[in-house]
DNA sequence: ACGGCTTCTGAGGCTTTTCTGAGATCTCCG
DNA sequence: CGGAGATCTCAGAAAAGCCTCAGAAGCCGT
């Protein structure tokens, strides 16, 4: 959902490459683009480093089981809605699962329309929305990269400006680390102040309270 | 979960009043704050004028159905997290109640475990965590490293302020020597005085009273 | 190829935090 | 009461973290 008509994007750690196959053309045939992991550590790679509007995980993974894997992934602040696949269906395990972090926690073998609708259910927010992200007074128009003033004045930004603003407009008064934000908005091999530099433009495009900085612990937009 | 200190607020709107009792009993417990509808309309009324972290919805109710309630909600811009109780549990239905707008869906009869687990989940996606360590009448939010005040207002600490009073708060009212708190928050190279001096900064931001000194043994909070 | 925009680097200067240490003040106990 | 030891207060130096910005390099349409 990034290039402004782009697809829904969903990432898929599934190791029975069978399932996987039909999954991906299931959500092919629903307008979404898909990429997909065979096991838990390459689930884990790409989880930490694409950009994914939601992500389905089996529970059974080789490597890196699905629950470890959501694990780690929200222990570095890897925020984006998350469907668990699992056979396991007891309730003790569907509590396991989404006190691991999971969204939703589907049964295998479930109904090609009910997974449809529950991953319709967490891409909402972020789709439908898709028109804006709430800014504070403002909002962020996700189609044309633009930040709409109240009065209705927009500024564009560029491509990186809008990727770091809207990865910290997704989790308003949180606090994002600046090694987070750098993996997810800017390349890996970027300078260690890649950030900073970006905080600044932004900051000079929106005023100087658009972004507050935590000394020490990153950056966080949304309070006052 | 507003004001770091508050407990989550839900609502819930479930006609059969014994359940909608053992609802209201069953999440005080678990910490939320829980107000009750036992109609659609009252629900719509409730939903729109309130302000609440999530809302419980049964799909049968008198007045104004479930789904339709959900609808007009959403329909208002009302993006509060929701949770679809129902009895109909085929696939077709709960394509229905995701599709109205439902983040969940839960068939009755359900394990009053799964269905914390699932709140926990929504609850999860606002708050990402905002957790905090009760300090007296305020709260130590551990995420931000800052102190909330009860009328919501917030001191910054930096991170050695902010380790010394986490390390004070993890034990309240027990007496932590000098030594431990030297070792346990500084570099063992650090003099004899540094817990001194970053009492005297605590106390400077949050009042004399905040830390209490117990001659000849050490410093405590969460007395008076 | 040219001009304009975007991305990235890195250096200098500024701010906040951390730590030291020395004098003032307090507490306990004889 | 008086003194030893404990504690408080605080200025200032050093370190760490952050901001600002100029310029190089890349991209893109003309």
């Amino acid at each position: 959902m990034r290039d402004g008509v782009a697809k829904p994007k969903v990432l898929v750690v599934e190791d029975d490459r069978e399932l996987a196959g039909m999954l991906g053309e299931l959500l092919a045939d629903e307008g979404y683009e898909t990429e997909a992991a065979h096991d838990g550590q390459r689930g884990l790679h790409l989880g930490l480093t694409g950009r994914y509007d939601v992500m389905v995980i089996d529970r059974r993974l080789p490597v890196l089981d699905g629950l470890e894997l959501l694990r780690r992934l929200r222990a570095r602040a890897v925020t984006t809605r998350v469907l668990v696949l699992s056979a396991l269906g007891e309730v003790a395990d569907r509590v396991a699962g989404l006190d691991a972090g999971a969204d939703d926690y589907l049964v295998k073998p479930f109904e090609a329309e009910e997974l449809l609708a529950r991953l319709r259910a967490l891409g909402r927010r972020d789709l439908d929305g898709a028109e804006c992200l709430p800014l504070g007074t403002a909002a962020l128009d996700l189609q044309r990269h633009e930040v709409v003033l109240p009065r209705g004045e927009r500024i564009t930004l560029s491509g990186r400006e809008f990727e770091l603003l809207r990865t910290l407009a997704q989790r308003p008064k949180a606090i994002h680390p600046r090694a987070a934000l750098r993996t997810r908005v800017f390349a890996d091999s970027t300078g260690e102040s890649i950030v900073d530099t970006y905080v600044y433009y932004l900051r000079r495009k929106l005023g100087r309270d658009a972004v507050r900085t935590v000394h020490g612990l990153g950056y966080q937009i949304g309070v006052v």
